[in-house]
DNA sequence: ATAAACCCTATAAAATAAATAGGGTTTATA
DNA sequence: TATAAACCCTATTTATTTTATAGGGTTTAT
C-alpha cells in the first residue's frame, strides 16, 4: 500500500496543477483542503522540491507552484521518491534493488521470475500516467 | 513490498511442493532450509493450516504437507492471508476495501482510476500463478 | 521594520512487523 | 503404557517504520 507521504504528494500536486493560474500556493491551503497537517506537509513539499517537481517563492506572498508540465510528471516518480522501490520484493526493483536474503539462487527463484513480471505491468502504467491524467478526472 | 512473512510462505509452500512424495515435513526442516526462525514459521505454517491451505499430522513422525494440487494455490490467496491488500490503496481494494481519508469524492478521483489499473493487472498475474508455477523454476 | 512565507534538522509518538516465550496436546513407537 | 517427538495456541516483547510534532532560521513584499 501506499505510505500517507505519497497519498498526501499526489493530492498536493494535484491541488498545486488545478491551481497552476495563480502564481503561488500556500502550503496551508493544501493542507486544509485535504486535512493534512501542515506541517507534515511542509516536509513532503521540501522534499519535492529537492527532486526537482516543483518550485517556491519564500517571503510574503510567496508559496509553491509546478515548474513541470503535469505530463511531465509520471507517477512512479512520485511513489519512488517519497514510498521507495514499487517491486513487491527487493531482488527486482530496479531502483532499489537488494538480493533477498532467504533467497539462494535468484537466477532459479520462481518467486523472482512472477514478481518481475508484476513489476513490469505496474511500471507499464505508472511511468505513463502522469499529473495530467488525474487532473483530467478528479 | 512483501513482508517477511509472505515471503517465508511462499518459502515454506515451495519446499513442501518439493518433498509432496514425503508424507510429511518438519517445520524445523523447512526452518534450517531457509535461514528462518522456527517458531516464527510455525505461527506462519500454522496460518497456512487455517486457511485450509495445508494439513499436518500430530505426534512423532508428524510434520506438514499439501493438502492441494501446486496449481490450485494462486499467489494472491498467499498474499492476501499473511500481507492483506494487494492493491496500492484501500479505497480500490477488493478484499480489504476502506475509503481514503483525505479523497472527498473517490468516483471524481484520479489517483483512484490509475490505482484500478494497477489492481487490475496486477491480480491478472497473482491470480492465475501459482505454486506450480513457481515449482517449474525454482 | 515587520509580518508572512518557505527552509531545515531533530525528536517524539504511534503503528506495524518480526521475533520470542512458554507451555499444551497429540501420537508413533519401544 | 511411558516417553519423546511433533504440532498447537496465545501472549508478550523487540525492532522497525511511519507519522507527526517542535522549534527555530532565512528570505522578501510591503
Amino acid at each position: 500500500m501506499l505510505s500517507k507521504k505519497t497519498k498526501y504528494a499526489l493530492h498536493a500536486l494535484t491541488y498545486l496543477g488545478k491551481h497552476k493560474d495563480e502564481k503561488t500556493v500556500l502550503i496551508q491551503d493544501i493542507a486544509e483542503e485535504h486535512g493534512i497537517s501542515h506541517k507534515f506537509l511542509e516536509n513532503i513539499l521540501l522534499e519535492l522540491k529537492k527532486a526537482g517537481m516543483l518550485g517556491s517563492k519564500k517571503g510574503k506572498g510567496g508559496g509553491y507552484y509546478l515548474i513541470k508540465e503535469p505530463k511531465d510528471i509520471p507517477l512512479s516518480k512520485v511513489i519512488r521518491l517519497l514510498d521507495g522501490p514499487i517491486a513487491l520484493l527487493p531482488c527486482v526493483s530496479l531502483n532499489y534493488y537488494e538480493p533477498c536474503a532467504e533467497c539462494k539462487t535468484e537466477a532459479l527463484c520462481g518467486i523472482n521470475k512472477v514478481m518481475i513480471q508484476v513489476r513490469d505491468e505496474t511500471l507499464k502504467i505508472l511511468e505513463n500516467k502522469t499529473l495530467e491524467d488525474i487532473l483530467k478526472i478528479g
